[in-house]
RNA sequence: GGGAGUUUAGCUCAGCUGGUUCAGAGCAUCUGCCUUACAAGCAGAGGGUCGGCGGUUCGAACCCGUCAACUCCCACCA
């Protein structure tokens, strides 16, 4: 009689219990057979991180996918890993040595530090793997990746081998983005530029032998000492009289030519430019052109260097103060702007970032950036929202400038470049090697040489993730590489489409000669609740496992996946993730419901023909619906709409299974249940569990292995395909709930309790229509006796419901004039309706125009409204 | 400065090739119910000139133009 159900889901119960068991039976390792694949990789996660909520989105994305065709015959393999990070990681490490042990950088040997970088991999390393976990994610453990592996190291230095010696590696002196708090270059792509209110100062600089001053106004001050030349547009008539002058720059008193050039605006400022050429792109291009000197007046640090002669040693922003000081005090300062203006600052350290000239190691990226994009404007990958960043894509495609890939740390990849003492190098994977190559380059046979110090850009060695965690590089050929790529599906953040996405096609195109995916599917930003990124500073991102913790893994899949349509941002709050716990009580709920009918363990019921005839149409009625809303899941998981087909599932459990289905076969309280109907609303239910598995893997788990004794698990469970639909029950099903609906509404308009019981007349044209339906209809509104009838019954609350007329009998008093209101409320409205269905029929242009299905509707429309009037008429006449 | 996107109910968003699945959903609000699965619930209800203005069309939330607001990306004016 009694199950041993809790009251409500208890989600800690059963999500480690079942994560197990799936471990357990090896549902989520993959190996190549005969089934067609299903590949995703996930996009890596800092080592040393925690997931917050942008990889709870896309980690719930991947897993509904990856659940999905592991369910639909695919053979599904997800490969976990995560990325050794270079700079963050090591930034981090260096805090934490210098923070927990008082070291500092600088004081250890490289495989010194390297080894406290592994140890702290090893201790933290795990945690995104645990929330990983916890988040149900099916990923083959098997296959776990980590960018720093031997395998993985090994590759890169043969992908970059390889690049050097097809001559798209190069070395150079560039200006390039400095981070001088990790004294390292950066990518373009690494900086990211904020306004800020800024000031401008204007500076006098004195015009060799005369009394004249020109006057240049500059926002850093403090590299006035690099200047090499003021520059004005040869076209200012200001200042035609300098051709040929030289001026001195001041705090440093060295004389520089003024130059001209039309790049210079005369509209901002004073028309005159100073030219820094070490410490600003555009000078520095300048100083390429009209062949000035350049003077590097910082150091890496960000302090001033020798060259400076003042203010050496102090820090580029404290010297700005002190130069501004100085100027005044001489007089030279003549004016202070506020100004808005642009800085950069680096990704990872938020420091302002310094162009310095800087000898580095460049991808030559034209050849590689033209296959890419060719990959996606040809169709090879499609992108998912597409029209949101096929634009984005293609341009920065089209503008791309050289990849710096070169990075002053030593967490990373280290460049095998190998020099000798006089500075000549050669590219090779092993220093016998180098030797060899020495030897033949330049005839040097015992060379002493040394590597290079800098390490490669994270970035270039996750763009070969979706090969290399198949060995594709270091094994081509391999029968996973084969089988398994491209792989199918890449979710991530369109904050990383320049970083990692593009370069991934080039990689994958370059050494693959084919595209590394087959869709990208791009997720918007996790915001909080006002709009506002989610970030440490603010506080304002939640904790996952304390999420997970609160209302369960399934409850925050849930939460997340119900409020990020495609490639939208979304605005994550607590309470999504509460809707999600409620979604799982109802449906602990249903199964208590349906689990008492088991218990009460009804065999031999003898039922009656009025039974069998309700239960067949509940039955029949829920099976079409099921089989409809299945196909309409499909085509939403083909456009990548899953918070669409979590919202179709959702609302098929609730209302259409739990709201009206359920309720339609349950049995009166203390009867038994129909034994075939059992053991289909049984069946329907674990449809139903399977349905949302991919969203809420633990709870319908369970479910599933309540709902009786099983031998296999919804887990690997595949899908039948969706059956043919019969229009018919659907309509009728439409027409019993519409019904329903009008008249529980009519009851509540009228008061009538819902004990009470009412009589029903009905006066349609269609009986027949009514026959399957009428048991459920007179229950579900508590009539206690339904009667047809040929005519208006008067003194009755009347209720249409399309051309179907229900007249009620209460032993209640009727409110006639409430029903009248009502009445005439409903008939003004159809009569305006009419009115506008005829004007469209009553418009010759629209009967030639429109396309004949679309007239035919409209007539129809019209006899259905004169038909409803006709009968709000008739109600209104009895009513007297 | 260039490009993209957004604007539909109080909030978050659906609305595919223009025409009853066209003005929708979920939260929130209101009314009535502690009905023996579920008050974390049940049964109902109200609520919108589809950003403004023009145009195309027999017909526009949807197509075109324009204006406005917001968001994002890109860009070397000190």
């Amino acid at each position: 009689m009694s199950t041993s159900l809790s009251k409500n889901f208890e989600p800690q119960s059963v999500e480690e219990k079942w994560y197990q068991h799936w471990l357990d039976k090896g549902y989520f390792n993959s190996t190549p057979d005969h089934r067609k694949p299903f590949t995703i990789v996930i996009p890596p996660p800092n080592v040393t991180g925690v997931l917050h909520m942008g990889h709870t989105l896309n980690e719930t994305v991947q897993d509904v996918l990856v659940r999905k065709a592991r369910m639909s015959g695919f053979n599904a393999c997800w490969v976990p890993g995560s990325d050794h990070a270079s700079i963050a990681t090591e930034a981090k490490v260096v805090q934490m040595l210098e923070k927990e042990k008082g070291i500092s950088k600088h004081q250890l040997t490289r495989e010194d530090f390297l080894k406290h970088a592994f140890e702290w991999k090893d201790k933290y390393g795990g945690i995104i793997y645990h929330q990983i976990k916890k988040l149900g994610c099916s990923v083959d453990w098997n296959r776990v990746n980590f960018t720093m592996d031997d395998h993985y190291y090994e590759a890169v230095i043969k992908v970059f081998v390889d690049l050097y010696n097809k001559d798209m590696i190069y070395r150079g002196a560039r200006m390039i983005n400095w981070d001088p708090q990790a004294k390292t270059a950066l990518s373009d792509e690494e900086v990211e530029y904020k306004n800020v209110q800024g000031k401008l100062y204007y500076v006098k600089y004195k015009v060799m032998d005369s009394d004249e001053f020109i006057t240049i106004a500059t926002q850093r001050p403090e590299t006035i000492m690099g200047d090499t030349a003021v520059c004005v547009n040869p076209n200012d008539e200001r200042y035609q009289n300098l051709k040929g002058k030289r001026v001195i720059v001041p705090l440093v008193n060295r004389e520089v030519p003024i130059i001209f050039d039309e790049y210079v605006d005369p509209e901002f400022g004073t028309g005159v430019l100073k030219v820094t050429p070490a410490h600003d792109i555009n000078d520095y291009n300048l100083g390429l052109k009209h062949h000035l000197p350049t003077i590097d007046t910082l150091n890496e640090d960000g302090t001033l260097s020798e060259a400076a002669q003042v203010f050496v040693g102090m820090d580029r922003f404290e010297a700005r103060k002190a130069a501004i000081e100085k100027l005044r005090e001489e007089g030279l300062l003549i004016k202070e702007e506020e100004y808005q203006t642009r800085l950069g600052f680096s990704q990872r350290t938020s420091a302002v970032v310094e162009p310095r000239i800087s000898t580095q190691w460049f991808v030559k990226m034209r050849e590689l950036a033209d296959k890419a994009l060719i990959a996606v404007t040809g169709g090879e990958v499609k992108i998912h929202p597409e029209e949101r960043f096929l634009a984005t894509y293609k341009y920065w495609l089209e503008n791309v400038k050289d990849w710096c890939i070169s990075r002053q740390l030593w967490w990373g990849q280290r460049i095998p470049a190998w020099y000798d003492a006089d500075g000549k190098f050669v590219v090779a994977v092993t220093e016998e090697e180098a030797k060899q190559k020495f030897n033949e380059q330049y005839g040097v046979t015992d060379a002493q040489l040394s590597q290079e110090e800098d390490v490669l850009d994270t970035w270039f060695s996750s763009w070969l993730w979706p090969i290399e965690v198949f060995n594709g590089i270091t094994r081509p050929n391999n029968p996973d590489i084969n089988y398994y790529y491209p792989t199918s599906v890449l979710v991530t953040g369109q904050d990383i489409i320049f970083f990692w996405v593009a370069r991934m096609i080039m990689a994958g195109e370059e050494y693959m000669h084919e595209k590394p995916f087959e869709h990208v599917y791009f997720t918007g930003m996790v915001r909080d609740k006002q709009g506002r990124k989610m970030s440490k500073s603010l506080g304002n991102s939640p904790d996952l496992l304390d999420l997970v913790d609160r209302f369960g893994a399934d409850a925050v899949r849930f939460g997340i996946l119900i409020a990020a349509p495609a490639g939208n941002d979304l605005l994550f709050d607590d309470s999504s993730c509460e809707q999600g716990r409620f979604f799982n009580n109802k449906l602990w709920n249903a199964l208590k419901l349906v689990k008492m009918w088991e218990a009460n363990g009804v065999i031999a019921y003898q039922r009656s023909e009025d039974d069998f005839i309700k239960a067949t149409f509940a039955a029949t009625w829920f099976e079409t619906r099921l089989n409809e809303v299945k196909s309409e899941v499909e085509e939403l998981y083909k456009s990548f709409k899953l918070s669409e087909a979590l919202k179709t599932i959702y609302s098929l459990i609730w209302d259409d299974f739990c709201s009206w289905y359920l309720e339609w076969v349950k049995p009166p309280f203390g009867e038994k249940i129909d034994e075939h109907l059992l053991s289909k609303t049984v069946d329907f239910f674990e449809q139903l569990m399977q349905l949302l598995h991919p969203f809420m893997p633990f709870v319908t788990e369970e479910i599933y292995h309540q709902l009786g004794e099983k031998n296999d698990d919804l887990c690997v469970k595949q899908f039948k395909p969706a059956e043919n639909l019969d229009a018919v029950v659907l309509q009728q099903g439409e027409l019993l709930k519409q019904a329903i609906s009008a008249i529980r509404d009519a009851r509540n308009k009228n008061n009538i309790k819902p004990k009470e019981s009412i009589k029903l007349n009905i006066l349609t044209g269609e009986q027949q229509s009514f026959e399957n339906i009428i048991n459920i209809f007179s229950k579900q509104v508590n009539a206690e006796s339904i009667n047809y009838v040929t005519d208006t019954v008067a003194n009755t609350i009347t209720v249409v419901v399309g051309t179907n007329k229900f007249y009620i009998e209460t032993k209640q008093k009727l409110d006639i004039e409430a029903q009248k209101e009502q009445l005439l409320k409903d008939l003004e409205y159809q009569k305006g309706f009419l009115a506008s269905v005829e004007k469209k029929l009553g418009n010759e242009r629209f009967v030639q125009n429109a396309k004949p299905e679309v007239v035919d509707l409209e007539r129809r429309k019209r006899a259905d409204a004169e038909e409803k009037i006709k009968a709000i008429e008739e109600s209104l006449a009895s009513l007297g």
